[in-house]
RNA sequence: GGGCGCGUAACUCAGUGGUAGAGUGCCAUCUUCACACGGUGGAAGUCGUGGGUUCAAAUCCCGCCGCGCCCA
């Protein structure tokens, strides 16, 4: 390797080197083993879909998945970080079965089995390419234990937990109404149907005519859907409503097909303000009407066949679509002279999640799982805190979610997937749900005669057992014993009842005990304005182009593919503002960059609005660290480090050791606490503000000096802090810090890498509350100077005379002691005076009050006297403004009797600082008149 | 209809009772021997709005306006 460090870092060379040099030194290797006595960290990777390509949602969940993984296996934890993918049952049986359109033919050509061997061909060749960008994002999971939900042992999973729950009378098959897909041709459960709110949809009136039995006239109904009047059963009306009173139990004749409707009563559907007060019946396809039609006992009768077409139950409407019978029973009704109005009403439409067709309510015999017996333990097992779900809002949506819940739809009427493990008996009927995957005889009549069900389940099936099929359950093997529960689960909000509420019913279920402690919940990665990503709209980033860097040109055409170029600019730029102050791409940013960007952002925000020009901010951090080790490294040839941090005597070192210990600790307490943003932002406050932009500017005059032994001292302390500010940024960003560490001076005897050395505590620093307290006082003298310095445009290589007084002479005393770093950094001429307050002010100069400093420079002749009288006057109407509002308060004998004592008190001191400081500010006015 | 949340500097966001913070952008200035992916300094906010509680409210409570999401 060479030792030679470029003036700018540059990621491309330094990332890729690094992955295989972890995955040689065994870094992400999780230890099984019983014997091994490390406390134990654990986080199931949620598998990406194994169509997926890598997106910014991946690339959050990666990252500060991978930033809590790193940190406790720096902490000496047994980690393991539990890769995966799942088998994404509709989405990969469409893509499959787009290849096999391409080439004329459909998955029913091929047959079952062929099928599924084609999908796993096409599995090998490119599924699961995800797992390899992760690498590039740095993720440290333990790869060799990759599973994915298809494999042979989840399978074995699967069906034992099929069977346990069939077994013990939790799964069942039942005719139902279900959601249907009839694009995908499968049921669906409740969640994967998405409501679009407010589709622009009518409100049509018909009448129905009584008969004539009854009494003849006619009953107006109004309905969103007009077309499965063919499948009503009842028209039903308010018990209570006047308007209907007389029409009870009255039979009606049904316009279309054959047949004598009722009229019923019905309190719980029918709202009377609503439309006409009276709303056709259509159990077989309206969850509220098939739940009426139970209650009165009505007939089901299905309209459509499951590709969305009428039925023969039509009649002459058999055939069409949906939109076609609706046109078309329009079109009767008018011609029976039935219709009797029409009004706009938005209404919400259930569309598939996967495909977006509008899912149709359908009768149909479909598995289910009994939740209400699953959902209470997991309710209560968060309830009592055995876990805990972070940020703690979602807890009520949780709970909500579960005291809420329906039995859930299993079954899916799909090719690939785990095939229901039930079979019937073509002889004698019964049904064998089984363990075995081949069943050879019936139980009940020994048949052999036997068939599968056809069906698979659904994908989330699978997915529930995650934290415990991937560790060898049903087997009780150690890796199950060790790192079951997981510690963290995280994950993002939108798949709460997906897939985190799944787990804590199934892991308590089959495994007695919550499937993890924790329950980590981050935001949707959306874009500048909030919108959701999308090929649609044309918005979405490929982190890899953050990473790798891409032409905007590149950009947008993935974004919006297909589109003319200058539309895609367009909307591109549109969705992200800042990207117009970036030239003509991306740059390489680099992983590092876009992991600390995207733990800056705040977990708790349900949506984190990326900006590129942010990520530009996080990489420039990087090169700052780079040259902040560059700039180091030429002072540190031959100094040894140790564990413990060197004894200091000079305050700026004393100083910065105090501050690398509270920047650990608040990084440790934001990782521990879930607040990424808080841990990084503690990081990169320490690292660009108080290391580089301070200590290093006051260790330059000490190197450049002859106090040998302050050099050592400074010398020792550099190479520690470095060391360790390194190590503690490695968890955010891996690459550069791995990079760094290497080249740096450590200690004796400690791992090749530095994701297996320890994460820095604040022992690593040393606290010196007296140190923090001095160093301010100096900071505060230098930036006052450095002020008027730039307040007149002073040229910043031109050394200026300075005088600093104090009243205090311990504050002398530290003065004269940093005289050194002060002159360096203020550029004087000579070293300033060091004097006590009250003595005469040399003519021509111009104070600055710093705390208890007074801060006078020397500008006659370089400066008018006008700018310091603007500027000292700008000062005064702060400082009054100030004392105004202090003796407000400190008056109102409500606030000095009421308030804290302490609080009065500090407020009383606060007031005489800016009483003196006032007073010390007329002497500055006066000063910049004799400036002339 | 029910629930959750948001509205803070030009932008993206932190900030749960004690006279407002960050990053980016902006202004000025400087290519000073780690870094112009930089240095130094500066300007910038009636904390959506109207009430209430409190000695004290961005922060707690209520109403309203605007926006988002989830569930039915």
């Amino acid at each position: 390797m060479s030792t030679e460090m470029p003036k700018a870092y540059e990621p491309q060379s330094v990332e890729p080197r690094w992955y295989d040099f972890w995955i040689q030194n065994h870094a992400f290797r999780a230890e099984p083993d019983p014997s091994d006595t490390r406390p134990v960290y654990v986080i199931p990777m949620p598998p990406p879909n194994v169509t997926g390509a890598l997106h910014m949602g991946h690339a959050l969940m990666t990252t500060i998945e991978d930033v809590l993984l790193r940190h406790k296996r720096m902490q000496g934890y047994n980690t393991l970080y539990q890769p995966g993918i799942d088998h994404a049952g509709i989405a990969t049986q469409t893509v499959v079965e787009r290849i096999l359109r391409s080439e004329g033919k459909s998955r029913h050509d091929l047959g079952r089995k062929a099928f599924l061997e084609r999908v796993w061909q096409w599995k090998a060749q490119s599924g699961g390419r995800i797992t390899e960008q992760q690498r590039v994002m740095g993720a440290s999971a333990d790869w060799p234990r990759l599973k994915f939900t298809m494999d042979a042992d989840m399978s074995v999973a699967v069906r034992e937990a099929f069977v346990r729950l069939y077994e013990e009378g939790l799964i069942y098959r039942a005719t139902r109404l279900i959601n249907w897909c009839s694009d995908c041709r499968t049921a669906l459960s409740d969640l994967e149907v998405e409501n679009e709110e407010g589709h622009a949809g009518e409100l049509f009136h018909f009448a129905y005519p009584i008969a004539e039995s009854d009494g003849g006239g006619e009953i107006v109904v109004a309905t969103t859907r007009v077309e499965t009047m063919l499948g009503d059963t009842a028209v039903a009306v308010h018990p209570d409503d006047p308007r209907y009173k007389h029409l009870h139990g009255k039979m009606l004749k049904h316009p279309i097909v054959d047949r004598m409707i009722p009229i019923i009563t019905d309190s719980i559907l029918v709202d009377m303000k609503f439309g006409t007060g009276a709303v056709k019946v259509t159990p077989a396809h309206d969850f509220n009407d098939f739940a009426t039609g139970k209650r009165h006992n009505l007939e089901e009768i299905s309209i459509f066949e499951l590709d969305g077409r009428v039925n023969a139950n039509g009649g002459k409407f058999q055939g069409m679509t949906v939109k076609e019978a609706r046109k078309a029973v329009k079109k009767e009704l008018e011609a029976l002279g039935l219709v009797r109005g029409c009004e706009a009403h938005a209404l919400p439409l259930p569309r598939c999640q996967r495909c977006e067709t509008v899912v149709e309510p359908m009768i149909s015999t479909q598995w289910f799982v009994r939740m209400k017996p699953l959902a209470e333990p997991a309710l209560a097992a968060v309830a009592d805190g055995r876990t805990v779900i972070i940020p703690a809002e979602w807890k009520k949506t949780y709970d909500h979610f579960l005291e809420n819940i329906q039995d859930w739809c299993i079954s899916r009427q799909l090719w690939w997937g785990h095939q229901i493990p039930a079979w019937y008996c073509n002889d004698c009927g019964e049904v064998t749900v089984t363990r075995d995957p081949e069943l050879k005889a019936c139980c009940k009549c020994g048949s052999a005669n036997v068939r599968q069900d056809d069906d698979v389940l659904d994908t989330w099936f699978s997915s529930a057992l995650w934290p415990f099929s991937t560790l060898g359950w049903p087997e009780p093997t150690d890796t199950l014993k060790k790192f079951y529960p997981a510690s963290d689960m995280e994950t993002g909000y939108d798949i709460l009842f997906f897939w985190v509420a799944r787990m804590m019913m199934m892991g308590l279920h089959f495994m007695g005990e919550v499937p993890f402690r924790r329950v980590l919940l981050h935001g949707l990665v959306v874009d500048e304005n909030g919108d959701k990503m999308s090929k649609v709209k044309g918005n979405v980033i490929d982190p890899l182009d953050l990473i790798y860097g891409a032409s905007f040109d590149d950009v947008v055409k993935k974004a919006l593919p297909g589109a003319p170029p200058g539309d895609a600019h367009k909307r591109f730029t549109k969705a992200y503002p800042s990207v117009a102050q970036m030239g003509s791409g991306f740059p390489a940013f680099g992983a590092d960059a876009v992991r600390m960007t995207l733990c800056s952002y705040s977990p708790q925000a349900k949506r984190i609005a990326l900006a590129p020009k942010r990520i530009e901010g996080y990489r420039n951090f990087c090169n700052k660290i780079w040259n902040a080790v560059r700039y180091s490294m030429t002072y540190l040839e031959g100094v040894t480090v140790t564990s413990t941090p060197p004894v200091a005597t000079d305050l700026a070192n004393k100083w910065i050791l105090s501050r690398l210990a509270q920047a650990v600790e608040a990084s440790t307490k934001g990782i521990d606490e879930f607040r990424l943003d808080d841990a990084s932002g503690a990081l990169y406050h320490f690292f660009w503000d108080e290391l580089c932009s301070w200590y290093l500017e006051l260790t330059k005059p000490v190197f450049n000096g002859t106090d040998e032994a302050l050099k050592n001292e400074t010398r020792a302390v550099l190479a520690h802090v470095m060391e360790a500010a390194v190590r503690a940024l490695h968890p955010f960003i891996p690459f550069i810090t791995e990079e760094l560490w290497s080249r740096l001076p450590k200690a004796e005897g400690l791992a090749a890498t530095v994701s297996l050395t320890t994460y820095p505590t604040a022992a690593d620093g040393r606290l010196d509350v007296a140190a923090e307290r001095d160093m301010q006082i100096v900071m505060d003298a230098i930036v006052a100077a450095r002020t008027i310095r730039a307040e007149h445009e002073v040229h910043p290589g031109a050394e200026i005379p300075v005088v600093l007084r104090s009243g205090s002479a311990e504050v002398r005393a530290l003065l004269q002691n940093q005289i050194v770093g002060i002159r360096t950094l203020i550029k004087t001429q000579g070293d300033p005076a060091v004097e006590p307050a009250g003595a005469e002010r040399p003519l021509g100069s111009v104070m600055s009050v710093a705390g208890p400093v007074e801060v006078l420079v020397g500008l006659k002749g370089l400066v008018e006297g006008k700018r310091e009288l603007e500027r000292v006057a700008r000062e005064i109407k702060k400082v009054d403004k100030d004392i105004a509002v202090t003796e407000k308060k400190l008056s109102s004998p409500n606030f000095v009797d009421k308030a804290p004592p302490e609080v009065v008190a500090e407020t009383r001191v606060n007031l005489e600082n800016l009483k003196r400081k006032r007073v010390q500010l007329d002497d500055a006015l006066k000063l910049a008149d004799e400036l002339g």
